[in-house]
DNA sequence: CTCTTAGTTCTGTAAGTTCCGAACTAAGTT
DNA sequence: AACTTAGTTCGGAACTTACAGAACTAAGAG
């Protein structure tokens, strides 16, 4: 009751278990992520996130903790109220698709290494075999420009907004 | 000695690394899947696999069993020798795209269900928030298609390697 | 029909993860 | 000074994973 709609719960248990596995998060913090991703506006108290996960004050800290670590989420405070707010990080976009960048980075250096050794290994298969290889090592090559645009575009973005029309 | 260079062992630390990560295989599996893409040629048997890994029989026959399954290795056999000789699948470059054609599809599934959420939860906010999440959906849509671009070049190029100009 | 070869299947176990409860801290309240 | 609030840290229980060892199977060799 309260605080949560049904549908809402539904909602974070399935993105939760996404993140679960996409994000390699342990379970809490994917469902904690989920609520924060679902809830832009005014994020949610430290109790109110035991509340709607029904984990223990430990878990919860800990979890919130490494949330922070990782920059997805931030917390904000109101006047004269010693809890803290969570919400999703404004960064988390940003830094997700960073994360993707430094992945896609270091699987074009395991390939790259990879084509270097069989090449070297046995030139004249490698080389019958070569347009397989080149096609995925230009294939991640397109995949990273398009992050690295999308990146940029995240970053004038937030810039934009924060000084708008000066 | 033998088999197995010392800088050959190296990389395959190095990528089984990675494929560990980066596929999410068990350790072991990631070493052997790390060996046969180092070894395109002739692959290695079962015994010479255990030599390289330095791991049991029964680790090495589940961890080759399950590699089976998920299209990175097979194997073939020599007449008169009741050995198997394993190697990368022919098809496995194809199938790591379809796996990753898979999982985009799968956050785009998600990340849309989110958008469609908080777009009803707070109409106002979401708008002016909008074109973030809108750059993330149109990110993930445009690295869909250079996906399915690349695949559909994979089995172009190996439907010509196998019928080399009738 | 026993012996070897090539592997599979079935426990056992060591290591690591994920969470909880209880004891703790730090700051404000009465 | 004792009490409440808001959290943190420690220790351990329950579960999962990743491998090894031993017993097993299946096929051919002598």
């Amino acid at each position: 009751m309260g605080i949560c709609s049904d549908e809402k719960r539904k909602l974070i248990e399935e993105v939760g278990l996404h993140f679960e596995t996409y994000k390699k998060l342990p379970p809490l913090a994917a469902r904690i992520y989920a609520i924060m991703v679902l809830s832009s506006e005014e994020g949610y108290s430290f109790e109110e996130i035991m509340q709607i996960t029904q984990a223990s004050k430990s878990s919860v800290s800990t979890n919130i903790n490494l949330l922070q670590q990782l920059n997805y989420i931030e917390y904000y405070t109101k006047p004269g109220d010693r809890k803290r707010y969570f919400k999703g990080a404004n960064s988390y976009l940003r830094s997700t698709l960073e994360g993707h960048l430094q992945s896609l980075e270091k699987e074009l250096a395991v390939i790259s290494k990879i084509n270097t050794f069989n090449k070297r290994q046995n030139p004249q298969k490698f080389i019958a075999n070569r347009s397989i290889g080149l096609i995925f090592q230009d294939y991640l090559i397109s995949q990273r420009e398009n992050l690295i645009n999308t990146i940029e575009k995240i970053l004038d973005f937030q810039k934009e907004a924060q000084n708008p029309i000066k």
